[in-house]
DNA sequence: CTGCAGGCGTGCC
DNA sequence: GGCACGCCTGCA
């Protein structure tokens, strides 16, 4: 086990802001995080102290080698970005964006597997999240490898395409995706017989990305900004759900500064959205 | 019982 | 381009 001490890094408020649904606190303070075939414990060991505004810096206990961590889990956690400068963006006059902010000043844009975030956010469409990770759940312990942790539990990777792409729709309506079952079927035979390639993806820029996303069957407008956010890492890229349009149509009414943002008004719309979900059930 | 949750495809205009 | 409508499932 490693310890390291971040600021702007809290895995509590990244776990509940739904941009990944296999890291979750399975106790207080203990985080469990799955992405493709690895898995991560984490221990929270710094005093909790929440103290409205302050700096989000907590020191944490990673389950891996420190080659691990930089290799793979640093830039999985986006932990090089320095989040506070984009926090300075938000103007002292929008009291709206500054509140969430300081709200969520922990959250950071994972850069997740591309594979497992297009199935995820297949899933996430007309759902909810406590829905969406019971599926993902579902999925990965009916098709994924198995993963053997330190201290000989068991736990389920995601299940790659070339699987996926072997599975009957009927089979595949057994993990609860109702009608979205035949979005990821298809998907995943695309990918498995090469009509699909995801690696060009990673050298398309975000309107490219997002247009090609977007004629995958089932991956609509939102689908494509979570999986441009999520996966690519394309910071501009702003999902808008039916949350999120009652926000802006609120608090933005003449439209969301997008030009204040230089590129990163993806970050600012995981703050509201995590703020709109839980700032006022305290 | 209805309505709806982090939409999207289809068919129509 | 816009706008209906249906779609799986679980939960209020």
């Amino acid at each position: 086990m490693i310890v390291k001490t971040f600021a702007d890094f809290d895995l509590k408020q990244i776990a509940a802001s739904g941009q990944c649904f296999r890291l979750e606190e399975a106790a207080p303070g203990r985080f469990n995080l799955l992405a493709s075939d690895r898995y991560l414990e984490i221990l929270d060991m710094s005093a909790r102290q929440d103290i409205p505004g302050a700096e989000p810096s907590r020191t944490y206990g990673f389950s891996c080698t420190e080659q691990e961590f930089e290799e793979f889990w640093s830039p999985y956690f986006d932990l090089s970005a320095d989040y506070g400068a984009v926090k300075r963006l938000v103007p002292e006059r929008d009291r709206y964006l500054r509140n969430a902010v300081s709200f969520g000043g922990g959250i950071r844009i994972l850069r997740q597997d591309l594979w497992e975030t297009m199935v995820t956010f297949l899933i996430s469409q007309q759902n909810n999240i406590p829905r969406i990770r019971r599926c993902v759940r579902l999925l990965c312990e009916n098709y994924g490898n198995t993963v053997i942790d330190l201290s000989g539990q068991t736990h389920y990777g995601f299940p790659g395409p070339d699987k996926l792409a072997s599975v009957s729709e009927d089979e595949l309506r057994n993990c609860s995706l109702g009608y979205r079952a035949k979005y990821i079927r298809k998907t995943a035979r695309d990918v498995s017989d090469g009509s699909l390639c995801l690696e060009a993806f990673r050298h398309m820029d975000y309107a490219t990305a997002r247009e090609a996303l977007m004629s995958c069957y089932g991956i609509g407008i939102k689908v494509a900004d979570c999986i441009c956010l999520f996966a690519l890492h394309h910071i501009e890229a702003f999902p808008i759900d039916t949350h999120i349009r009652q926000v802006l149509e609120r608090e933005y009414p003449k439209g969301f500064p997008v030009s204040d943002y230089n590129g990163c008004a993806g970050i600012l719309q995981q703050y509201i959205f995590y703020y709109e979900l839980f700032h006022s059930a305290i």
